[in-house]
DNA sequence: GATCAAGTTGAATTTCATTTTCAAGATGCC
DNA sequence: GGCATCTTGAAAATGAAATTCAACTTGATC
């Protein structure tokens, strides 16, 4: 199931995985919990992929580099990534929770194949502005939306035709 | 828990509930299932109401019309419903599968407060512009769309502000 | 660098909406 | 009316998410 995003960078840097742990450290303090191994561990495997992870995904990643991190503990580093700004929740309606990086990324939404799982990712600034005009028109104070398309990717289409064929 | 509807008519008449009885039993008769007066009574209620409704709050309301209908019935009709075009599922995020009609109505989008959970519906062509415009640019056979904004609306920021001065 | 209150961990459990099962009861074609 | 087929709904199963709890770290303080 390929996901395909779309970088402003190509790799991650050593530099911006520096940065990233710095504001998790920082918000942990903040909120009064503690650095840990496990937690760095989740963080920099997190950051390493270019996927939209579900908990479950994650943890398999976390896994290898060390088998003794359980999934609880994936679950909740991925509730403090998202709640210090790293990671972001997507939602592909097909009842897993997924999460993005977050951290240093251009806003966007995504299209995603109903045939196969796949994704893109797309630019569409109309988008926020859509948000901020409807929020003044009904008087709400707007923090977020969700725009996904779906539909059936090239590859799916060419299978489907062959498949049918046979 | 209010989910203002935006109407193009302002009470469904007898004629548009027969009308959509009627789209209902061709497609039982479609797919070699039969016609109940469950199901025909789960279908009024659902017309009749306004709102977003949950599989649980339409059972609600379906018992006080029929106290023998089971949560199992409108579970399973409410699919039918969805099947035929009468209804559509709206996903809000919090966990919960609602439906909303579909029959007769214009393409509309959600804007849904995080506070209290009421909804407000808007216009926006725009964005199907854009599904079809994406599709095209990624080679997706596009077949629909979700688009919602979060925020707080204007009674909920009202109570904070008295609630924080208390 | 020892102490220890407070936070962390992860296996197991719980929760909760959704989905399936199955035996008794309708439906509708002949 | 007969009978195969579908429907019904209580109960059970499912599965992702969330919580529990006892053993284990962490880090502020001395």
């Amino acid at each position: 199931m390929l996901q395909n995003r779309i970088d402003d960078q190509p790799t991650l840097s050593r530099q911006m995985i520096r940065e990233a742990q710095e504001i998790l450290h920082r918000h942990l303090k903040d909120v009064g919990l503690k650095q840990t191994g496990q937690r760095d561990t989740i963080l920099r495997t997190f950051l390493e992929t270019r996927d939209h992870l579900s908990t479950d995904e994650l943890h398999r990643l976390v896994q290898k580099k060390d088998a003794r991190i359980g999934y609880t503990t994936v679950y909740r580093t991925l509730k403090l990534l998202a709640e210090c700004g790293l990671a972001s929740e997507v939602a592909f309606h097909d009842g897993i929770a997924r999460y993005e990086h977050q951290y240093n990324r251009r806003s966007h939404h995504h299209m995603v194949c109903t045939e196969c799982g796949s994704s893109v990712e797309f630019f569409s600034p109309e988008v926020s502005e859509l948000e901020q005009e409807i929020g003044r028109k009904y008087h709400y104070l707007t923090t977020r939306h969700t725009f996904q398309i779906y539909g059936v990717c090239e590859d799916c289409r060419k299978k489907d035709h062959s498949s049918r064929s046979a």
